[in-house]
DNA sequence: CATGAATGAGACTTCATTCAT
DNA sequence: TATGAATGAAGTCTCATTCAT
C-alpha cells in the first residue's frame, strides 16, 4: 500500500487521460470507456469520481479558466500600462498553449468555441474574462491612454477573439508551431489591437 | 399540375427546415425526425434527398459559402481601395446575418467554429476565403497602401476572425441586435483592422 | 409506337433483370430499386407488374420449375430404362445450368436451398419433382431393374440432392466450369446413384 | 459469490438462446431483441458479448464445426477401413442431430446451405471437412479399397452432400424423426456412397 | 476504492410499398 | 402504362449510466 503522500491520485489520472482523449477524438466522439482505457482504470471508476462525462470537461475547463482569470487579475495589478497588461495576458495564454497544447485545444475547441453546447454552460465564466479585459480598456480610456471611439466591450471581444483565432489556427496546424512564431504572434496580436486603441 | 415556378420543392423545404432546427437545437442534438417534423414531411423523404444528416449541413454550408466567396471576389474586383474592399466584405457578412441570422448561426456555430468536427471537412473551402482576403492585403502592401510589418495571412486571420467573433456574440445575444449596432460594429471591425494595417 | 408484335415486354425485361440482380447480390441483399435500375425502368413499374419483390422470385422459380417438371415427365415417358431416365433428367438440369447459370443460381441459392425462407413457400412444388423421381425408382424396383433395399424416397433424395450439390459447387466456383466437366459430372452422378440402386 | 463452476455464464445463455431463436425464426427474420428476450437479458448485453448478430451465428457455427472436424479426424485415426471411417462420420453427424436438432438446423440452414450469404464467410472452414473426407477416399483408393473412377473430391461432395440432404429433410419434417429412422438413414447413406466407390 | 457486467433508451438509416400525376 | 416522389415501420447498433460484488 502506498504511503498517503505517494498515493496515486486516480482522479487526477482520469482528468489527464481525459485531456488526451478529448484532444484526440473530441468530446462528442469519444466514449467514457476511451477515457477509462487511456487512464488505465476500470470503467466504473470514472463514475466514482465524476457524475458524468460532461463533469469531466467542466472540471478541466474550470480548473484552467480560474487560473487564467487569476493571471489576468495579476497582469492588471502588476503591469504599469494597458498595453503591457494586454501583453502579459496574451503572453500567459500563449504560454498555456506552449506548455499544454492538448489542454488548450480541449478548452478552446470543446468549450470556448463550442458555443452551441458547452459554451452556454460556462458563458458566465467566460464572460468574466471579457469583463476583466474590458475593465482594463475602460480604465485606460478614462486615463487617456486609449481613445474612446471603441467601446471597451468591443475591444475585449477583439482582443480575446484574436488570441483565440490564432490559437485555433495553431491547434489545427499539422506540425507543431515553431518557438519564435509563438512570440511573433503574441507581438502582432498586441500590436494590432493596441494600434486600434491608441490615439 | 403546378407551374414549374410554383412547384413545391420539398428538397428546399427540408433544407429550410433544417436551418431552423439546427439553429434551435444544434446539429448534434437534433434528430433527423425533428427536421422532418419541422418540414412537415415524412421521415424517409429526408433520406430521399440527402444521404445523411451531415449532407444536409454540408449543403447548407456550401450553398452559402460559395455565395460569400463570390461576394468577396466581387468586392475585390469592384472596390477601389483595400479598405473599401474589406468594408464591402464585412458589410456583406453583416447583411447575411441581418437577413438570415439562423442560417448564419448554423454556418458559424456548426461548421466554421466546429473546428473539431465539421470544420475539418470544409477546411479547404474555408481557407479559400482567408486566401482571398490575404490576397487583398498583400496587393495593398505591394502598392504601399498597407504597411508590411503584418503578414497578409495574419491580417486575414484577424479580419475574418474579428467578424466571426462579433457575429458569434450576436448569435448568442438573448434579444435581437439593433439595426444601428450592426452598422456600428461593421465600422469598428474595419477601423480596428485597417488602423493596424495602414501606415 | 411499336407494332403490337414488337412491343417491348417490360414485364419480361423486369424478370430478366431480376435474375441478374438476384444472382449478383442475392434476394435479401438487393433492393427493388436495383432491379428497376438494372431493367432500365421506373421504380414504380416493378409494382405495376408484381405485387412484391417476392412475387418476382416466385415467378422466376415457378416458370423454370414447371419446365423442369415437364422435362422429368418427358424423360419418364420417352426413355426406355430407369438409368436412361435419370440420365436424361440429370442432363436436362446440367443443360439448364449451361444455358443460364445465373437463373439456376437464383433458383438453387434463393429458393431450393433457402430452406428457411422461400423454400417453404414452394415446398409442395419442389416435392413434386422428388415424387416423380421416386416414382421412376419405384417402378424400376417393381420391374426388378433396381433392388428394393433402398426406398424410392431415399433414392430420389439422393439423386436430386447430388445434382444440387454439384450445381452448388459450380455456382460458387470462381471461374466458369469447363464444358467437359459438365458432362463428366453428369455421368458420375448417374453412375454413383445407379450403382447404389442396381442389383 | 457463486463458485466458478456454477457462475451463470450470460454469454453462454445468449448463445443457447440464439440457437432456439435462429431455429424458430431464421437468422434474417429474427431481431436481436428476440435473442435478448429469449435469453432473458437486456438488449445491450448481447452487444456486450458480441459485436453483431452475425458474430453470434459465426460463433455457433465455429464452435460446432471445430468439434466436427475433430470427430472426422478421430474417425480417420481410429477406424480401420474407409467404409467404417465414413460410417463413423455419418454416425457423428446423425448423433449431433439427435442430441441438438435445433443447433444442427441453424448450422445447416443458416450457414452451410446459405451459400449466398454466410456460407461464403466460412467457405474455407467448410472446405476443410470436404478435404478430410476426400483424403480418406484418396488413401482408400491408393490402397485398392476403393476404385479410382470417381475422384476423391466428387466422392466427398457426394458423401457430405447426401448427409446434408437427409438432415435437411428431417429438419423440415413436421414431426420429430423416429429413432430407428436415424439409424436406417445412416446405413443407407454409407451403403449408397460405398457401393459407388467399392470395386 | 475499485471493477466491469448489465441496462435500455435513443438515433440513424434502410427500403418495401403506396400513390398522385 | 409509366413515373418517381412520398411514406413510415422496423431493425441495428451505440453508449451513458447504474449496480452488484
Amino acid at each position: 500500500m502506498a504511503a498517503p503522500g505517494q498515493a496515486v491520485d486516480k482522479r487526477r489520472i482520469i482528468l489527464d487521460a481525459a485531456v488526451r482523449v478529448f484532444a484526440r477524438q473530441g468530446f462528442h466522439t469519444c466514449r467514457v470507456a476511451d477515457i477509462a482505457d487511456e487512464a488505465g482504470v476500470a470503467y466504473g471508476l470514472v463514475y466514482h469520481y465524476f457524475t458524468s462525462k460532461e463533469e469531466i470537461l467542466d472540471t478541466l475547463f474550470l480548473e484552467r479558466w480560474d487560473i487564467m482569470l487569476g493571471a489576468i487579475a495579476q497582469a492588471d495589478a502588476e503591469q504599469p500600462s494597458a498595453r503591457s497588461k494586454l501583453e502579459a495576458i496574451a503572453g500567459f495564454i500563449v504560454n498555456s498553449y506552449r506548455y499544454d497544447p492538448e489542454l488548450m485545444k480541449v478548452i478552446i475547441v470543446e468549450v470556448t468555441r463550442a458555443a452551441n453546447t458547452f459554451g452556454r454552460t460556462h458563458l458566465a465564466k467566460i464572460e468574466e474574462a471579457y469583463d476583466q479585459i474590458a475593465g482594463i480598456v475602460a480604465r485606460a480610456q478614462s486615463q487617456g491612454a486609449f481613445r474612446e471611439q471603441i467601446t471597451p466591450e468591443f475591444a475585449a471581444l477583439a482582443f480575446y477573439g484574436l488570441v483565440e483565432q490564432v490559437l485555433t489556427r495553431w491547434i489545427f496546424e499539422s506540425e507543431s508551431v515553431a518557438e519564435d512564431e509563438l512570440e511573433r504572434a503574441k507581438a502582432l496580436i498586441v500590436e494590432t489591437i493596441c494600434r486600434g486603441l491608441e490615439g
